[in-house]
Formats: structure tokens, sequence, C-alpha cells
DNA sequence: ACTTGACTTAGAGTTAACTCCAGGGAGTAA
DNA sequence: TTACTCCCTGGAGTTAACTCTAAGTCAAGT
């Protein structure tokens, strides 16, 4: 499978595609006789697991770091086991702070709905605490 | 209120302060007779916007419209209201890549954990996609 | 053989959001 | 008045994660 067709199919760019895979947020990539990559399935599913966890924030540091560990073979099953728990914890700190503005967001988007209509607009006094 | 007592209070620095009032992402602050800040409850609800904003990825570009709409005053609700839809939709989008993310994240460390205790680590295969 | 379009590299450039620094003023306490 | 801590500004520096550029190589079609 050329770059492009990954690209295609992960809506990204081939600088990135090469830039994780120079940085080891992938494995690197075989090649043609002429030296042009050449990714396979399992290319695939790494591709898909960097840029699923970069979608949720986390560092590439980290999954580079990941990488490096599965890499070095089943002796650091506990490694990435509490570096995989280090990630989510910061995952789900990360949603709760998105929770919270989606609370505020709805609420806010509500009273301007309301605002749009009356020519109005009433902030229930601590319903939602710090509201602008 | 000193800006190092709001400091404090939200846990950031007093550069992240006058840079969030510097660029517009809250209004310009009060000062004393000799030119200190002084913040008023007021401007705690704004930095408290800007915070949780910026907590689930708006970006400062968008609070920055979002301030500058409302010291335009009433006329301005419905742009407003459609600034918050779109910052809405992307915290949205977002945070179902977070759900997605951490779907993925709870099945291995599952998976690891197994490993840990047996020396063997197995994928289900399917059963979630992509996973290494 | 030639053209065309996709691929390669090393390395420089960009962007957002801070973060730091130098040089100086403000406020309180001894 | 001296000391000390906090605060001020303008502007430069940093960091992460890309993103772009130049100069060249590869592969397919005619």
């Amino acid at each position: 499978m050329t770059i492009k067709e990954v690209c295609g199919q992960f809506h990204i760019t081939a600088d990135t595609l090469r830039y994780y895979e120079r940085v080891g947020a992938i494995p690197e990539i075989g090649r043609t006789a002429g030296g042009i990559r050449n990714y396979t399935e399992e290319d695939l599913k790494w591709i898909q697991n960097a840029l699923c966890l970069r979608g949720a924030g986390v560092p590439v540091e980290m999954i580079i770091e990941y990488v490096k560990l599965f890499q070095q073979g089943d002796d650091t099953f506990e490694a990435r086991c509490s570096l995989l728990k280090e990630a989510r914890e910061e995952v789900l700190a990360a949603r709760e702070k998105y929770d919270k503005a989606l609370e505020k967001l709805n609420y806010k988007i509500k009273k301007y709905e309301e605002a749009v209509k009356t020519g109005i607009l009433v902030w229930d006094q601590e319903q939602v605490k710090g509201v602008l």
C-alpha cells in the first residue's frame, strides 16, 4: 500500500505519516526495491493506534514510548500496562474538562436562543457557576 | 484582588493571566492608582470562562471573538449564539475521539493486566479494531 | 527516451499558546 | 531610607506537532 493510499484512508498528509515514522510513533515501514514505502496491514494498525491516541490528546512522546516498549518484547508487559494506565488517566482528566465545558456551552446556548427571540439575555444566577 | 491571588485560585501563572488580557480572551482589568491590576468578581468569571473553554480545547482565538462580541452589546446575541454552537461542535467532536481512545485503552489495559499475570498477551481478534 | 506524477531525504519553517526576561515602579515594614 | 516582595511592560524565547521546501529518484505510460 502506497503512502498516498494510506493518507486517503486516514485523512492525514504524507508528511505527518513520515513524521510519525521518523520520530518512532509508528514502527519503520518496509520499502520496495526502489526505496518507496510499502505499508502492510500491521502498519495500518499502528497508524490507527497513533492517530487514535493523538486524537485524544495523548502526546506523541508517550506513543513513541509505547512503540519502543512493544519492540523490546515480552519483558515489557508491565511497563506497557502502566504507560497505558498513565495515558488513560490523562484522557479521563481531559474528558472531564470537556464535559464541564459542554455543560456550560449548552446552558449558554439555550439562554442565547431565548435571547435571540426575546431580545433579552437572562442568566439564572448560580445555576451554572462562572457563566458569562 | 491581586494577580497573585487569582493565580492561586485558578492554578495558573500571572503570565498566562496577562497574556489572556493582552490578546483579549478576557476583558481589560481595572487598575489601582499605582497601575496594578485589581481583579473584580466579574473578572474572575471571565477568567473562569476562558479557562473552561481552553480546557476543552477551544482555541484562544474563538474566546477572543466571543469577548469582542459581548463587548459590542446586545446586537450580537445571534453571532454569539452561533459562535458558541460552533465551539460546541468542536468540543463534541473532540470528546468522541476521547471516548473512542478510552475504549481502546481500557481494552488494552485489561489484556495487559492478564498478560502480566499469565505471561501471554492475547488480542481477541476484531473485538476492537486497530489494537496493538 | 521522454514526460509526468508520485515518491524520497534532510533540514528549515510555521503555528498556537504560552513562558521567560530585563529593567523598572509600587507598597509595606523596620 | 533601605530592604523586600510584588507588580509592571515590551519583547524575545520555548515547545509540541506538524508542515513545507529543495533537490533529487522512481515508475508507468506513450
